[in-house]
RNA sequence: GCUGGAGUAGCUCAGUCGGUAGAGCACGUCCUUGGUAAGGACGGGGUCACGGGUUCAAUUCCCGUCUCCAGCUCCA
């Protein structure tokens, strides 16, 4: 966001803010910052607020607006503004100035509305040419949820009018490619409420979709070098107390026991199984780096309110894998990973991503001296490599950093896949060991990382990215045909066996509706190609495609169109 | 987990100021054999999320639980 959009918002949040203290006199404010998106303005309100209350907000922002009120700065000592927001009973604001370090605070006011901010702000109220409230919400003070809930209003500003109307826009298309409506209406898949919250039932296109997605994983990391292994969903609580999630990880885990028997622990993670694997042989340096692959499915007992969707589920499947090595080793597989992730995301259509480096928690297994050389291995990697990145501080797994990689949709939003965690710590507590040359014992560093990241979150991606128009290597029907009467079928089944012989999926539609509503139903199912087949067809050994881009292409040999299609698969578009 | 909103047919929703409910799509049967986005007729389908309470009577009012939505916090 720019400088002056910032400025812009920021005032708009003002305005917001006067708005609801002339409506709601006793209402108590926090603060209202400029967003990515918008702008918001925290409120405690005596009464609670509802998106119906919107409009009235709107409506005496316009006011506001219109009166072309002057913003004007002021400063006042930190005391002085301490005793004057003490005194107006905004104990929030008071809060604030308490914990400002400087002697002078900045004071804005434009008409009756003070409010304690740094600004800037745009000259007056009346630039602010196209506002608009988008919703309400629960906002913790200060984002602890620990603290009272404000009532959080959102809205956004922008100078025209027009750019209002296109934002609004691509919320709308927003809305439209929401994966979850996509994925009834495409028959993916299904959350039920009677089964559970967070767990997700894959139907037959949906499940096709993920095969799909876990072929391309498994042929990727058999290049790669990864071997696959298979590990128990329940490993003996033991393991856990060991891998140090017992501790760090336990509200998070299905546990459970057994009469008379031990405590079980439903995997969260992979990584024990994987390392049981590795401590089960006795490993050679010649054989690092070593690399264990598994779409490993994991459950957490995620909090209920963060549940969304494919996008924050309680069972997920990992394309998971843990890397052993020597330390020299660990640039050049972290290089690796990195190059791994690029490829895998421009596979799938993603051009642009942003990465996340998450340092040490306040809550970690190890000591500070492998976490530090940990974190500096990490940026040195990606400094290396020219990647531009983020640090999000305390942000790491208890036993690592980490890099976290957010791909963009096509609505440019972020989701977050791919993350590669490196990891000092459990190969000690574990006890993991190699020969060196010298026939002396070493230890082995880990890499924990996975390129999709999860397969659930990574096909409600997907599905948001294309909109459920998947490119034809991914679609789960490639191809539809239609015999216009009963009298083409038995040659639209020749079709149909050519083109499955082919290797391309392929329905076929002989229910006894119209042509259009054939078409109109392979549209709505985003099939990429329909085939066509009349007596004219049948007769010359030809079929008429209706693609889903190009729509009516005309009539073309069936070998032809079969050569078109695997062309377009290779592609990947 | 928290704050606010919500749960009516497979889906999208209407409705009942307390007297056990309706549409479109989907589904089934029949008619229609159609040339590039909805042919027609008839029909089946609901413990109005679940459990309690109030009441002559609860889908409707009250309480609790579950689930969903928008955020917050957390995360793959």
């Amino acid at each position: 966001m720019n400088d002056d959009l910032h400025r812009l918002r920021h005032s708009a949040a003002h305005i917001l803010a006067q708005a609801v203290k002339r409506l709601w006199p006793k209402t108590k404010l926090a603060i209202g910052p400029p967003i990515e998106e918008g702008f918001y303005y925290d409120v405690a309100p005596e009464q609670p607020l509802t998106e119906e209350d919107l409009p009235r907000i709107e409506a005496e922002m316009g006011k506001i607006i219109q009166a072309s009120l002057p913003f004007r700065q002021s400063w006042m000592s930190r005391e002085a503004a301490a005793a004057f927001f003490n005194q107006r009973s905004e104990p929030f604001k008071a809060e604030i100035i308490r914990d400002l370090p400087d002697p002078k605070v900045s004071i804005y006011t434009n008409g009756e509305f003070i409010d304690l901010c740094e600004g800037p702000h745009v000259e007056t109220t009346a630039q602010i040419r196209a506002v608009k409230l988008l919703s309400i919400a629960g906002a913790y003070w200060r984002g602890n949820e620990r603290n009272p809930q404000l009532t959080r209003i959102y809205g956004t500003a922008f100078f025209e009018p027009k750019e209002l109307e296109d934002f609004l826009k691509v919320r709308e298309e927003a809305k439209r490619r929401d994966h979850r409506r996509l994925g009834t209406s495409l028959r993916l898949f299904s959350i039920l409420e009677e089964a559970g919250a967070g767990l997700v039932f894959y139907h037959p296109k949906g499940a096709v979709l993920r095969q799909i997605v876990e072929d391309y994983s498994r042929r990727q990391h058999a290049a790669r070098g990864y071997q696959p292994v298979i590990t128990p969903h329940l490993l003996r609580s033991d393991v856990w107390v060991r891998s140090g999630h017992y501790e760090f990880y336990k509200p998070n885990m299905y546990t459970f026991k057994l009469e008379e028997g031990q405590e079980w622990g439903v995997k969260p993670m992979n990584c024990p199984g994987h390392i049981l694997i590795y401590k089960a042989t006795l490993h050679s340096y010649r054989e690092l780096p070593l690399r264990l692959f598994e779409l490993g499915t994991v459950y957490r007992n995620e909090k209920s309110g963060v549940l969304h969707g494919l996008l924050r589920v309680r069972g997920f499947t990992q394309d998971d894998s843990h890397i052993f090595c020597r330390p020299g080793q660990l640039k050049s597989e972290l290089e690796g990973v990195l190059a791994f992730v690029q490829a895998a995301m421009t596979d799938f259509g993603f051009s642009e991503y942003r990465v996340e480096m998450s340092t040490r928690p306040p809550d970690f297994m190890g000591n500070q001296a492998q976490w530090d050389k940990a974190e500096e291995i990490l940026n040195g990697v990606l400094k290396a490599k020219g990647i531009p990145y983020e640090v999000s501080a305390g942000a790491g797994a208890f036993y690592g950093p980490k890099i976290d990689i957010h791909v963009k949709d096509s609505l440019g939003r972020y989701w977050q896949c791919a993350t590669a965690q490196l990891d000092f710590v459990l190969p000690e507590r574990f006890g993991l060991t190699y020969v060196e040359e010298n026939g002396q014992e070493a230890r082995p560093v880990m890499i924990h990382r996975a390129i999709l990241g999860s397969l659930e979150r990574f096909l409600g991606t997907l599905i948001e990215h294309y909109g459920g128009a998947f490119p034809l290597w991914l679609a789960p029907v490639q191809v539809a045909v239609i015999p216009l009467t009963q009298d083409q079928e038995p040659y639209a089944r020749q079709v149909l066996e050519k083109l499955s012989g082919e290797g391309l999926r392929v329905e076929m539609d002989d229910r006894r509706e119209t042509l259009q509503a054939r078409i109109r139903d392979a549209e709505l199912s985003k099939i990429p190609h329909m085939l066509i087949v009349g007596k004219r067809e049948a007769e010359s050994g030809k079929v008429s495609v209706r693609s889903r881009a190009a729509g009516d292409r005309g009539a073309v040999a069936l070998e032809e169109f079969i050569r078109q299609a695997a062309e377009e698969i290779r592609e990947r578009r």
